[in-house]
DNA sequence: CCCCAACCGTA
DNA sequence: GTACGGTTGGGGG
């Protein structure tokens, strides 16, 4: 090796596991075998080979090896035998892929180097410092920042999964001191997870700071005296000797003895056959093509190497064996028994759409994304080409770039785009982006700040030639989080037709499995991290509106968005036929965007001049009520803090009944001070009354003026469509969903929210309809029977439990009735029943109890449902909806009970979710089919309830329209037992209405 | 300025 | 006992 040669070195064992937890479990070979890791594994050294060809990138290995750890017991346990000690094992799945790795290092034709008692990390060093003595460059292929310490100007590191170089002022950037004091500040802050101990309390930024003004560790230890803080003085002195451990153990070995030398890490060319011959034994059928095309092979011919798997636990085997893979409840083996079981048949060519949502999610996981070939669009004529390109595939992801995250506020700023690059480049698989600058200023740093900026097609020629292609309904629009785009494209005058919504599809195939973000499903699936909005906009006080941000930063950001959501499309997709999903997403999902869409553009009107007499109302009757407390307390204190009020009831005033909550603090819930008044102390009830008043003035009669939209002068919730895991949706700035009505004092707040002169609003609302969804699922035939009767169901319930007649039942019988029903439908437990009804759990239990005699057509429904949720992970509703139970099985009692009744409640819950979604989607059409689209228009959901607003003379016409679509709305997809029924009313404001 | 716990409004 | 979102206090930085 000589200077001008250039060594990679790849971390092997730090790469195993980044990709066995960035690429999902999904990758498994078809007997079971996963094999995730080792397909991240190979894709990166793909790339890092292919690169190596490429000239034009300039960096070129000319020798290269790839690096793992032997065992775990190392030099470094001597010294401080907890080193690592906290390490637990391999996840199972990851134990037969180390043996497999080092099988495809030698299937690239890659020296594959390990040193027993030493780390990778040790022997990488080892070689770094031998070639850069000879006056070579090196790359370390890793992202650990154990390996930060080796950078020189003559030895980089590159972060390969996310394509991206780690030179001497990323370190210093992200660590605030130079690489050569890194060993310096790791012996400070230590490291939890190779249980480094470093220096207790001190973390990178204080350890940065000390390092700078001692210079170095052992300075600094010397002249710890002089340190001003006196806590942390005493610390640094006390800790000394563990820093000088900690030191020994992150500082690298550069004299590891090593059996290759450098000029045998010399670039082989690659054995084509060889390689593909392990690639095929793996199943990667892309990446195989991918080489038989560069090597110029022919895949057909060439066998599936015979690959030894190593279990390294024999009583893995038999369990992953082909065939019984549906118990375990993990996304791949879900989507394998979905696949087996109720997936469409194969296509002609043999491939199902199980096989197509594999290989896909295979392509993209790990696959690199070049943020370099993003392309800002500037001028009309380069904007009407890509236009053309994405007519010619009928498929392009975008994505709007505005000034604010609301919707109804948000001014355009700029448009991505994103197509697959067949047509721009023939032959390419690729995914080409571009970002169309359309009202960026000029920085505010700039002399002439706040000026537009030059080169930007003028935002109406941009539009008319954009609206065009969104229009289309021949190409389809991708889009991540679609209704907010659909908005503030419809703002400014453009309808979208035809679209997928990448989150929704998530949302669909995953609920319950985290949030569908399009930045948490990029790791997930494409085990990328796209630019965080706040790298290009700041955050906080100093974050500015996207049309401040500089177009070539932006380019970046904005083209990678719609690079990705492409890329996720492409993995999604396929899944939603594999998992049997296709129908849930295109008639429960999708048609909702537009409908939704319009709710929230439309808004409701809420009087301010109510809200502010309410407001004064409520301020004077708190203030009359908080100085009685005070009086009553014998002292003034924060009434608004549970930690003060506790410490007065239970510690001063020695009131007996306290219960802590799980902080330990007392708690000063509504229930425990009800409990309390019910003992005759007077202060509690006033601590009680107090809450209700403060909490509807500054929730409701304070905030909600300030959610009125300047222009339209109406209020703008908006909705989530994939924020639950039980198929309901969410609304927020502001919740409209969670405007009071119990309580008279309440109620008043409803009575802002009124209708336009010359109209009404008229709320819709089921009745009992997750009692009646649970009378159908369950099949109970005295419940289905008082449906069908219309008799009083609580009343019935109560009945049949206490053998009262419904004649002149005590109220307090039907009471402990209508609790249990809703016991019932929240996956019941004496413990709870026992709170609800203030009774001991004993006869709480005797109830359940009785209940499950009585009907115990119900009780065969929890069982089954929690079987079917312990066998598939999942419950789904009556239509098809999935919600993912991943904890169900959990080892923690209290954890299991919880999964299990929230997987109880869900099929239930989405039920009644999914009848309401199908009303709203049917609704429009059928306002239209009656004339009536102009003069109703449907503003809120809260549930099972919607409101419209209606012109007074419509309302007639309106009514039975919408009660019988929302009646009638779960056919014909389920033809329900039980009917379903629907109360409307029209008033003024929403409290009469409702 | 950000995060969490406690509390409470709805279905 | 289910599902949410918003406000406040309080601790940490």
């Amino acid at each position: 090796m000589k200077k001008g040669d250039h060594l990679f070195l790849v971390d092997g064992s730090g790469f195993i596991f980044r990709a066995f937890h960035a690429i999902p479990a999904l990758n498994r070979k078809s007997d079971g075998l996963p094999v995730n890791a080792v397909s991240g594994f190979c894709n990166m050294l793909w790339k890092l080979l292919r690169d190596a060809r490429n000239t034009d990138v300039g960096v070129t290995p000319t020798h290269l090896a790839v690096i793992f750890d032997y065992s775990s017991t190392t030099f470094r346990k001597e010294i401080y035998p907890l080193y690592k000690a906290n390490r637990s094992a391999p996840p199972e799945d990851l134990i037969p892929q180390f043996g497999l790795i080092r099988h495809a290092t030698r299937a690239f034709n890659l020296p594959c180097i390990e040193t027993e008692g030493f780390e990778a990390d040790d022997i990488i060093a080892t070689y770094a410092r031998q070639a850069e003595a000879v006056g070579a460059d090196v790359t370390i292929v890793s992202s650990d920042k154990d390996l930060m310490q080796l950078l020189t100007p003559n030895v980089h590191m590159y972060d390969a999964m996310k394509d991206k170089q780690i030179g001497i002022p990323d370190v210093i950037e992200k660590w605030g001191v130079a690489p050569e004091k890194m060993i310096d500040l790791q012996a400070m802050t230590g490291d939890s997870t190779d249980n480094v101990p470093g220096i207790p309390g001190i973390g990178p930024k204080t350890a940065a700071q000390l390092l700078e003004e001692f210079g170095d560790l052992e300075t600094l230890l010397a002249r710890a005296g002089e340190i001003k803080q006196i806590k942390r003085r005493e610390n640094i002195i006390a800790n000394a000797e563990l820093a000088r451990v900690s030191r020994q153990l992150v500082e690298l070995r550069t004299d590891v003895p090593l059996d290759m030398k450098l000029e045998d890490l010399v670039l082989e060319p690659q054995d084509g056959p060889k390689l593909i011959g392990f690639l095929k034994a793996m199943e990667f059928t892309t990446l195989t093509r991918r080489v038989a095309e560069v090597c110029d092979c022919d895949a057909g011919a060439i066998d599936a190497a015979v690959v030894p798997v190593e279990w390294g636990d024999a009583a893995r085997g038999p369990d992953l064996d082909a065939g019984d893979v549906s118990t375990s409840s993990d996304t791949a083996t879900s989507a394998l028994s979905a696949a087996s079981s109720s997936a469409p048949a194969a296509s002609p060519d043999g491939k199902t759409p199980a096989d197509l949502a594999a290989s896909r999610a295979n392509a993209f996981a790990g696959k690199p994304i070049d943020r370099s070939a993003y392309v800002t669009i500037r001028d009309i004529e380069t904007l009407e080409l890509w236009i053309a390109a994405a007519r010619e595939t009928g498929l392009v992801a975008f994505d709007t770039e505005t000034t604010s995250l609301d919707p109804m506020q948000a001014e355009l700023v700029g448009v991505s785009l994103a197509i697959q690059d067949n047509v721009l480049s023939p032959g390419s698989t690729d995914i080409r982006a571009a970002y169309i600058p359309l009202t960026h200023k000029t920085g505010v740093g700039d002399l002439l700040g706040g000026g537009h900026a030059e080169g930007q097609i003028p935002m109406k020629e941009a539009l008319a030639a954009l609206k065009g292609l969104l229009e289309d309904p021949s190409v389809l629009k991708v889009a991540q989080n679609l209704k907010y785009d659909y908005l503030v494209m419809k703002r400014h005058g453009v309808t979208l037709q035809s679209f997928d919504d990448t989150m929704l599809m998530s949302y669909v195939l995953d609920a319950g499995k985290g949030n569908h973000g399009m930045d948490g499903l990029s790791e997930k699936w494409l085990g990328h991290t796209p630019i965080p909005y706040k790298d290009v906009a700041g955050s906080g006080k100093s974050s500015v509106t996207f049309d401040l941000v500089d177009i070539d930063r932006a380019t970046a950001y904005a083209a990678e968005d719609a690079d990705v959501t492409l890329r996720l499309w492409l993995v999604l997709k396929p899944r939603l036929a594999a998992e049997g999903l296709t129908r849930i997403y295109e008639r429960l999902e999708r048609p909702l965007v537009p409908v939704l869409a319009h709710m929230e553009e439309r808004g409701i009107t809420v009087d301010r001049q109510i809200l502010s007499r309410l407001s004064g109302e409520l301020a004077q009757k708190a203030a009359a009520t908080e100085d009685e407390v005070y009086e009553l307390a014998g002292e003034r204190f924060n009434i608004g803090s549970p930690k003060q009020l506790g410490d007065i009831l239970f510690g001063r005033m020695g009131l007996p009944g306290g219960s802590k909550t799980k902080t330990g603090q007392w708690s000063t819930s509504a229930q425990v001070l009800e409990d309390l008044a019910a003992e005759g102390a007077p202060l509690p009830r006033k601590i009680v009354d107090w809450r209700q008043l403060t909490k509807l003035k500054s929730t409701y009669t304070d905030a909600l003026p300030g959610y009125i939209h300047p222009q339209t002068k109406r209020v703008h919730t908006g909705y989530s469509l994939a924020s639950t895991t039980t198929g309901r949706l969410s609304s927020s700035e502001p919740n409209l969903q969670n405007i009071p009505v119990r309580t008279a004092e309440g109620r008043k707040i409803r009575t802002a929210f009124i209708s336009t002169p010359g109209h009404k609003l008229l709320s819709a609302d089921y009745s009992q309809i997750e009692l009646r969804v649970l009378a159908h699922v369950a099949e109970i035939p005295q419940l289905r029977q008082a449906f069908a009767d219309g008799i009083d169901i609580h009343a019935m319930t109560a009945s049949e439990m206490f053998g009262v007649p419904v004649e002149g039942m005590p109220s307090e019988v039907r009471r402990r009735a209508k609790a249990i029903n809703f016991g019932i439908i929240y996956g019941i437990s004496a413990f709870g029943l026992a709170n609800q009804l203030s009774i001991e759990r004993s006869e709480a239990g005797e109830y359940i109890k009785k209940y499950f005699e009585r009907f115990p057509g119900i009780k065969d429904y929890m069982e089954s449902t929690k079987a079917f949720a312990r066998e598939h992970g999942y419950v789904e509703t009556i239509f098809g909806r999935r919600a993912h139970y991943p904890e169900i099985k959990s080892s923690n009692p209290s954890m299991r009970a919880f999964n299990e009744r929230a997987a109880i409640n869900a099929p239930i819950q989405g039920s009644a979710a999914d009848v309401i979604r199908r009303a709203m989607i049917q609704i429009e059409p059928a306002l239209v089919a009656a004339g009536l689209s102009e003069r109703c228009r449907m503003l809120l959901q809260v549930h099972d309830e919607l409101i419209f607003e209606v012109e007074d003379e419509a309302v007639d016409a309106a009514m039975p329209v919408i009660v019988d679509i929302m009646e009638n709305a779960a056919m014909p997809a389920v033809s329900m037992r039980v009917p379903l029924k629907v109360d409307a009313r029209a008033a003024h404001n929403w409290d009469e209405a409702h």
